[in-house]
DNA sequence: AAAAGTTATTACGTATACTCACGATATGCA
DNA sequence: TGCATATCGTGAGTATACGTAATAACTTTT
């Protein structure tokens, strides 16, 4: 509880842990708004590369279901991202040897050439975003952001 | 710089400030998909209710431009929003007695009625939310990442 | 007062984001 | 084997999110 007081609380600016929703909310407009910059000049956005991240290091492939858990994507929102980037080149889609109901997704070489481009690109990104709090500032604030999701997702409502 | 090797880094599982940037995403998806589950009772979402939020506390209404600096939306997006939200009585747009471009945004009885609800159903979740820290890690989340926001926003890139 | 520049909003196009519904395949169990 | 159930993916519909361009109105300059 953020205030302790007598009257109901309805007065959204003076409320702690709203305001820290909505700073976690401002900052992660901002990186991804500069991810998006960084990104749209390789045909790609900041959502995407997310997923080439994932991709680049699974050279056998993945399904959309994993890629969804690991993206935290809707599996429908997976699955249209994944057709832009099939389009794009960045990625391909074929059927699962294993698997009939699944396709296997796997990132392309001018996906893999792209992000590495976007990965050099966004270094100067990392570095203002690491370089914004101390060493020790960097684990509390990893701890912290864990225990947020963790809280969130562990509601029921 | 998250790390020192003589390898280029190039991948992304291991970079520090990379996997930051993640847990801040994930911490913020979280975040938002709770308060959609909550605002969705109501013919609302979390991107309303934050522009909810901010017109209840101005009586005299906005312009768009004014709710797109203190939302971080786009323009464009404030008045898409905003169209969706007079569709659904949340608000309602009348034209700027001072100036003939802008529109004056005010939000409606039936606005504030629903904001004031939403204000109660959210309640659980920013008590989780604040209690997934101390008081005093609270005050440190705060200025983080408001410090995050900053670096992003003065990156040139 | 007319021209030039700025600002507020909208129109259009593309890409997330998610709910619901559906088809196809796989798996469990009888 | 046969059927119920669960899983993987897609299609439709609505709502952000934002770039670009256009429109209208305000402001400054000349």
């Amino acid at each position: 509880m953020s205030q302790a007081g007598t009257q109901p609380k309805t007065v959204p600016t003076s409320d702690d842990a709203y305001q820290l929703m909505l700073l976690l909310r401002t900052a992660y407009f901002s990186l991804r708004r500069k991810c998006n910059t960084v990104c749209q000049k390789s045909d790609c956005n900041g959502d995407q590369f997310v997923v080439l991240s994932i991709l680049f290091e699974k050279s056998d492939g993945e399904t959309q279901q994993v890629l969804s858990d690991e993206s935290g994507y809707d599996p429908v929102t997976i699955g249209t991202m994944l057709k832009t980037m099939d389009r794009n080149g960045l990625v391909e889609r074929g059927p699962h040897p294993l698997d009939g109901r699944a396709k296997l997704v796997r990132i392309t070489p001018h996906g893999k050439k792209t992000f590495r481009k976007l990965w050099r690109d966004s270094q100067v990104l990392r570095d203002a975003f690491g370089g914004s709090m101390s060493q020790s500032q960097q684990k509390g604030t990893a701890r912290i952001l864990s225990s947020i999701a963790d809280a969130m997702d562990s509601l029921e409502v």
